[in-house]
DNA sequence: GCGATGACAGATATTGAAATCTGTCATCGC
DNA sequence: GCGATGACAGATTTCAATATCTGTCATCGC
């Protein structure tokens, strides 16, 4: 451990220590005083900056899915069909769960822990996720792919009956050998469903 | 606690004091020698007609879930038309699950336990489940109603399409407000993939 | 003045000793 | 002979004492 740094003392530096420590240590051990440690601080300090410790794991776990956003987004955005937009972001956001919960299974361990609260972070991810699908389903609605009424509940609808492949709480399912074929089946059947209408 | 009754200590007698017991202390409480007490007999005789502690929740809880499959596989096996029988069916399935979650939430508890453990039982249930999936999908075929090539992988898209209607461990938000309209978006968007086929 | 500090109270987690439970089996009584 | 018993070993759970942690705040030093 390293004397204080001459640095000042931000909620950047924070939250890099935070998820460090959250790293090393897991959700169900890392603490407050870890943090202000691995800084060089008191945990007082630490408390300047962050309201609690369930903000400070809130804060670390919102930046954390924010990078998943990025791409997805983009895949929400871009041209060519909305069926094929769609099967690509579904396949996307997958891929990226099932990384993270692979790559980074502390700070995975972390995300299910507010999931499984009901935190507001997790709330609000789940409705940018929905958000993106809703986008693509509008998408495909203007270029008339697709003739649903409610493209939000479309959306909505198409999150809940992918909750396999992106709900945390079924990541240890997700290296099983016979994932790829159940999402394909799953997608197939849901991208059918969207251009009957 | 009666004294021990002159009735012969069988299977069945053991089976219906381990469900009261588990009714009355839960799973995570209930013990063999709760069992044993129940019945007025030493722990040893419960062993001598199940192997292991296991092995008696599993039974109950596998008969438990046995009362499920009866009014399923009417509907699974019923006349009509295939889309109005699995809307029939997947309905008829979350409504016993919900109503086991509320009516029975300690024999519900035993369930999710063995669920999240990957017990042989609940792997069998999932198994009956898909096979009733797959006895529509297959009905609505030989009508000419759907035309998909692999019959039982759809029945485990459905399967996994509706794992928030079914999978134990989202019985809490199964009393939310939303569920319901949830529920007929997933299930409509579903229907309308296995018509368009 | 202002951010940082560390003592503090109450809440939570850890620890180790004691109690209870699971599963086995030699023995009992019918 | 045969199902039932209860003593037993090892595993697990409980419980209470102790230690650590969270969150606050009066005080410090720059």
């Amino acid at each position: 451990m390293p004397p204080p740094p001459e640095t000042p003392l931000t909620p950047a530096r924070i939250l890099e220590a935070t998820e460090d420590v959250l790293r090393r240590y897991g959700p169900a051990k890392a603490t407050v005083v870890d943090v202000a440690r691995a800084l060089g601080v008191s945990h007082g300090s630490v408390y300047r900056h962050f309201r609690s410790k369930t903000a400070l794991r809130e804060a670390v776990t919102a930046r954390w899915l924010d990078q998943e956003h990025d791409s997805l987004s983009r895949i929400a955005r871009a041209k060519g069909p909305a069926a094929d937009r769609l099967e690509d972001w579904l396949l996307t956001l997958f891929a990226a769960k099932r990384r993270k919960a692979g790559v980074d299974p502390e700070l995975f361990a972390t995300y299910l822990a507010l999931a499984t609260e009901n935190s507001e972070i997790a709330a609000r991810h789940v409705e940018t996720m929905i958000g993106q699908l809703t986008t693509i389903v509008e998408s495909g609605i203007a270029s008339g792919e697709f003739t649903m009424r409610d493209a939000r509940a479309t959306g909505r609808a198409l999150w809940d009956a992918t909750a396999q492949f992106h709900d945390p709480v079924y990541a240890p399912r997700w290296s099983e050998p016979d994932m790829d074929p159940a999402f394909a089946a799953v997608c197939e059947l849901l991208l059918d469903g969207l251009r009957a209408r």
